[in-house]
DNA sequence: CGGGTGACTTTAC
DNA sequence: CGTAAAGCCACCC
């Protein structure tokens, strides 16, 4: 198992409605300072699996990967149908926060 | 083995 | 508030 299959298996863990971050989930599979793989890793999985990478945001609930989707308002879009409210262009992390639990 | 890359994070100016 | 740079680690070639 690598780690970018670990990564994929831990956003599709994502319930819905929940958001996470690439620190936390960086950190769950035991790269705390790699965060940016994380998304290098969604871009890589993208179309393969049906990956939730619009649950995943970065430490300040903003949706720094939308510029990545086919339109901008592409995660906005599907976090609001799952329920996820937002302050501004930003999820509210304080009600929709996931920590990933680790694997290995 | 080494260089290139990344959707982050933090610090600094 | 905006931009810049460095640190970070695993994958790919």
């Amino acid at each position: 198992m690598t780690i970018n299959e670990k990564i994929n298996k831990i956003v599709a863990t994502i319930p819905l409605g929940k958001l996470s971050t690439y620190g936390d989930i960086a950190k769950a599979i035991g790269m705390r300072s790699s965060a940016r793989y994380v998304g290098w890793v969604l871009n890589s999985g993208k179309g393969k699996s049906e990956i939730p990478a619009h649950r995943v945001v970065n430490r300040n609930g903003e949706l720094t990967g939308k510029m990545h989707f086919p339109t901008p308002n592409y995660m906005r879009e599907m976090l609001e149908a799952e329920g996820v409210a937002f302050i501004g262009d930003s999820g509210d992390m304080k009600i929709h926060r996931w920590s990933p639990e680790e694997v290995k």
